[in-house]
RNA sequence: GCCCCUGUAGUUCAAUGGAUAGAACACCGGCCUUCUAAGCCGGAUAUCUAGGUUCGAUUCCUAGCAGGGGUACCA
């Protein structure tokens, strides 16, 4: 509706610019968008605002010009009003006609409704999580998780092809490492009850190698500590296991992007090492790729990597990153570049998850195992409210996660706000069994109080909502959402009583809205991976 | 030093450059003989500082202050 009011703006316009002759004037950024009260309308516009300086009206006089025109156009039936406030708004208000028939459109589509095809065009890689399996999951691999999760969700109803990657760095020092730790030997780096467990099932033909030990305990952690709980804890579903060691250093893709890099003449040798020219591409410095002694650098794999994503055939590249990788990025966009990529990056840096307690940050170290895991988060508050919890942040924020004051806030907050609405609509839906009604009667006029018209507005913003996320990937939109869903969806049920057998007809019309906002926020919540309830 | 994120109510967070800055928790006061009170209704409290751009700034720009992260021939 915003797209079709913009479109009869643009042209009254263009009339008017003839009509007064107010000569050229360029093709404006003006928005229509929802105001922020209910008493300014459904919607507004500024563009009064915006044209009125360049041109010799004031914002008030060309507002009424405009408002002429469209009140030519705009068939009644649609929209009641169309009105004029202060600096220069104009406000649109549409009938109630023009609401009682969504509820309509929302149940015929059912749990299609919010679909789209919008982004058919896309073909998606999503990364996300990607941590190094030499442990368990920790809280801002959760973070990354749920966002990269919904994204995807999001954008497979809009209509684009989404793979969902986890990209295993099971080749580096880090994996020597691993061996050492696990060995318990002078080297040892990372600790932790994950650590002890190993140690203790060191199979006894690789028993003093450190580095079979370290190949074995990667593999270990990663069937053990980190599919199972993405799989099963975090109900996250990765489509694409991607392992450096098999399939980016053994496969050749590595090799490959190397040598195309070498063929572009975009690399050097200095100092005995060999060196990408990044900064050609953005970056702030060269970057090296085969080192002196010989070995290639993390970022030689990632350069496969990223030719190997390049190869898939994808158009659109997301990286979903902890805050302490941001310094990457740069070098990322200069190789998927100089490789000849063409599609859209998008990166995506979830900034730290912070644990509170007492009132005090916890500092953690997975070196020192004082961690805590996404998977013991889950175990005390649950799957729903961590997943919840996490989406309902910008990413661009610090998170502080309280413990306790989750634990306590458990019953109370607002994943269990939501799902209340789908336990009374369930529960409506029960008696209403019992009662005779004939759909063939169904007459949504009668839906007028205020609460049933506010409601109807807010669910239907659905398909909006998702499209702006798949724009601007800014998940927690949803999250906030679904809670305005459920606040109008309270509201009116405090003041309407639904289920009124001397009033069968209202009755009916008010359980269809009830019936459209549970497909609604069933929707919502399958996006979001939140469960689905009948009863609490 | 340089780069990135953040600074909003007592606390944790919202707010595509728009109208009276929203929630939740905590606090105060109402509402259950009627569909689940895990709910509803009402109340008090906030944009780090100084400039700038704009008809209009929490939002954009500059400088400062504060917190976090990064700045490897580590991964």
């Amino acid at each position: 509706m915003r797209q079709e009011i913009k479109k009869y703006i643009q042209e009254s316009l263009q009339e008017i610019i003839q009509k007064e002759n107010l000569g050229k004037f360029s093709a404006l950024e003006f928005q229509v968008f929802y105001p922020p009260q209910e008493k300014f309308g459904d919607l507004t516009t500024n563009v009064a605002l915006i044209l009125a300086s360049k041109l010799p009206l004031s914002s008030l006089d060309l507002a009424q010009k405009i408002k002429n025109e469209l009140e030519v156009k705009i068939k009644s039936e649609k929209i009641k009003k169309i009105e004029i406030v202060k600096p220069g708004y104009i406000n649109f208000f549409y009938t109630q006609k023009y609401w009682q028939e969504k509820v309509t459109i929302i149940n015929k589509q059912g749990e299609k409704f919010g679909d789209s095809k919008i982004n058919y065009d896309k073909f998606i890689n999503n990364e996300f999580i990607s941590a190094n399996p030499t442990g368990p999951l920790h809280l801002g691999n959760g973070r990354g998780g749920y966002w990269g999760d919904v994204l995807s969700n999001v954008w497979k109803t809009t209509g684009a092809q989404v793979v969902n990657e986890y990209y295993i760095n099971d080749a580096g020092e880090q994996i020597l490492k691993l061996g050492h730790s696990v060995l318990k030997d002078k080297e040892a780096v990372y600790q932790g009850g994950y650590i002890d467990k190993l140690n203790k099932k060191i199979p006894s033909n690789i028993k003093n190698d450190y580095q079979k030990i370290g190949k074995w305990a990667a593999q270990e952690i990663l069937k053990k500590e980190i599919k199972p709980v993405i799989k099963d804890k975090m109900n996250i579903n990765i489509d694409s296991w991607i392992s450096e060691k098999n399939e980016i250093i053994k496969n050749g893709w590595r090799e490959k992007a190397l040598q195309i890099l070498r063929e572009k003449k975009l690399t050097y040798q200095q100092d005995g090492a060999e060196w990408f020219q990044s900064s050609q591409f953005g970056d702030e410095k060269d970057r090296v790729l085969i080192k002196k002694d010989g070995s290639k650098t993390y970022f030689a794999s990632d350069c496969g990597y990223v030719f190997y994503k390049i190869n898939q055939g994808y158009n659109y590249l997301v990286e979903i990153w902890g805050a302490d990788h941001h310094g990457y990025i740069q070098r990322f966009q200069a190789v998927a570049k100089a490789l000849g990529f063409q599609g859209k990056i998008k990166f995506i840096i979830t900034q730290l998850v912070r644990l509170i307690e007492n009132g005090e940050e916890v500092k953690m170290s997975k070196r020192k195992g004082n961690v805590i895991y996404i998977e013991d988060l889950i175990n005390k508050v649950g799957s729903d409210v961590v997943r919840f919890f996490f989406l309902m942040r910008s990413v661009n924020t610090h998170l502080d996660f309280d413990l306790k004051l989750a634990q306590e806030k458990s019953n109370q907050n607002p994943v269990y706000y939501i799902q209340y609405v789908l336990a009374r609509s369930h529960s409506i839906s029960e008696k209403i069994k019992k009662i005779n009604l004939e759909k063939d009667e169904l007459d949504l006029s009668l839906l007028q109080h205020d609460k049933e018209i506010a409601l109807i507005k807010q669910i239907y913003r659905l398909p909006e909502v998702l499209k702006e996320i798949s724009e601007n990937l800014e998940v927690h939109r949803l999250t906030h959402y679904a809670i305005s869903l459920a606040d109008y969806f309270h509201s009116f049920y405090e003041v309407c009583k639904i289920i009124d057998e001397k009033n069968i007809p209202l009755t009916q019309a008010r359980y269809e809205l009830v019936l459209a906002t549970e497909n609604v926020l069933k929707k919502t919540l399958k996006i979001l991976g939140i469960k689905r309830i009948k009863k609490m």
